[in-house]
DNA sequence: GCATTTCATTCTGTATACAGCACTAAATAT
DNA sequence: ATATTTAGTGCTGTATACAGAATGAAATGC
C-alpha cells in the first residue's frame, strides 16, 4: 500500500480526539496548545486539521481558527440516513456484480466471527465486527467512492454508535440480521436485500440519537 | 455566513483547476512552482491541497508530495451512482418532510428559469441550473449532510457533465424530467418519485462517460 | 452600577529557512 | 551494451519567526 506519512497519522489521531469528545463541541482548537500536546509543530498540525475541516469533523472561520463540530441528535440522524442511502445503493448494485466467491468468503468471515461475537464483552470489538461486515458488504458493489463515503460517515458516528450498544439484546438480533442480508444476497434477491438492510440500518437510528443525549451529557459532567 | 477565509479560496481555485484538467491527471504538484504560479506560500497552499485530499480531488504520498487523481470512466460510474444514492434517499424522506411552501418555490424557480433554460447556448449556465435544481431537491429533506455530500460529488463531475451535456436533443427532455419529478414529489407518490429521479440520473451517467473518453483524448493532444 | 473604550496579551496567518529524502543522470563495472 | 552504483540537484517536511488581527481585562466615562 501507499507509505502513511506523520501527516496521516496526525488526522487519525484528531480524528479519532474529535469523535471520542476529547475536543470538546462547539470548542475553539488553539493551535498552539494542541501543537505542544501532540509534540508536533503548528505547520503539520494545521494541515491535519485542514483535513478534518473537509472531512466534516471540524468547522474553520477565518480569523478564529478551527472548531470542533458538536454532534446534534439531527446530525446523527442525518448521517444515518446517509449511511442507509450509501449502503442500500451498493447492495442494489452488488446483487448483480458481486461474485459468488465473494460473497462465500463474507459468509466464511461471518461463521469464523460467529463464536468471538457471541463470547466478547468488548463493545468497541464488537463494533468493529458490525463495521466490518457493513463495510465488506459495500465492497461487494465494487464502487469505490460509496466505500470512501461509508468510511467517513463510520467513523464520524463510531463513538455514538458504541455508546448505543445494547449488550444484552442487541447481539443475537444483529447477528441474525447479517446472516438474513446475506442470504438474500446470495439469492440475488433485490427487494428482499434492501427491505432487510434498512430495516437494520433504520433500528439502531433511535438507540444512537438515544445515546448522543446521554454522550452530550457526560461530557458536561465531565467539563463542569 | 461564515467568514471567508484566503485557504478557502485557495481551496476553490485548486479545486477548479483540477476538475476542470487544468491540473493534469496522475501528475505531481510541485508546490513551490505552484506556489509561484499563485503568488502565496507554499505554507498556505499545503493547507488547501490537504483539504482537497480529503475531499477526494488528490492523493498524498509521504515523501513525494501531491498528485492528481485521475478521473477514469470507473470512477465516473462511481460518481454517478453515488449521486443517484443521495438524490433517491434525499426525496425518500422529502416526500414526508418537504412543506408544499417549500415545494411551490422550486416549482416557481423551475417556471422562472425555463425561458431562460431554452434560450441560452452556454453550456456552463445550462449545467449550473441543472445543478440548481437538483440541489434544491435534496435541500428539501432537510438532510445537512445528504447536500453535503451531493455538493462534493457535483464538483468533482461538473466539467464531466458539462462535455457530455448534448445541446440539440438534452434540453426538452431534460425540462421535462424535472417537471415529472417534481409532480411526483407534489403527488407524494414515493415510488414514482424514486423511479422517475433513478432513471433520469442514470440516462446521463453514459454520456458522461463517454465524455471522459473524449475529455481524455483532449487532455492529451493538448499536452502532446 | 453599567456600558464603552482602550490597552495588553494571545492567537492566528504566512513567509522563510533548513534538514533530509527522493529522483535524475552520469559514470563505472560487469 | 546493460545494469548498478553514486553523486548532484531539487523537492518535500517541519520548525520558527514575525506581522496583524482578535479576544479579554482593566480602566474610564456616563
Amino acid at each position: 500500500m501507499m507509505t502513511e506519512s506523520h501527516v496521516d497519522r496526525l488526522t487519525s489521531q484528531l480524528r479519532r480526539m474529535a469523535a471520542e469528545f476529547r475536543i470538546k463541541p462547539d470548542e475553539r482548537i488553539r493551535e498552539g496548545e494542541m501543537a505542544k500536546r501532540l509534540s508536533v509543530s503548528r505547520t503539520p498540525l494545521r494541515e491535519a486539521l485542514n483535513r478534518l475541516v473537509s472531512e466534516g469533523y471540524l468547522t474553520f472561520t477565518g480569523g478564529q481558527g478551527f472548531f470542533c463540530r458538536s454532534l446534534t441528535p439531527e446530525r446523527i440522524m442525518d448521517l444515518y440516513e446517509a449511511r442507509a442511502a450509501i449502503e442500500c445503493e451498493a447492495m442494489r448494485h452488488a446483487v448483480s456484480r458481486a461474485s459468488p466467491a465473494a460473497i462465500a468468503q463474507l459468509a466464511d468471515d461471518l461463521d469464523r466471527a460467529e463464536p468471538l461475537y457471541e463470547r466478547t464483552t468488548d463493545r468497541l470489538a464488537l463494533l468493529e465486527m458490525d463495521e466490518a461486515f457493513h463495510m465488506a458488504l459495500v465492497r461487494l458493489s465494487g464502487n469505490a467512492e460509496l466505500e470512501r463515503m461509508l468510511e467517513n460517515i463510520n467513523g464520524r458516528i463510531r463513538y455514538v454508535r458504541m455508546m448505543g450498544l445494547k449488550m444484552e439484546d442487541g447481539r443475537p438480533g444483529r447477528m441474525g440480521a447479517h446472516r438474513t442480508i446475506l442470504g438474500a444476497l446470495i439469492a440475488r434477491d433485490q427487494d428482499l436485500l434492501l427491505a432487510e438492510l434498512r430495516a437494520h440500518i433504520e433500528m439502531r437510528k433511535e438507540d444512537a440519537t438515544q445515546a448522543v443525549r446521554d454522550a452530550f451529557s457526560h461530557i458536561y459532567v465531565q467539563a463542569g
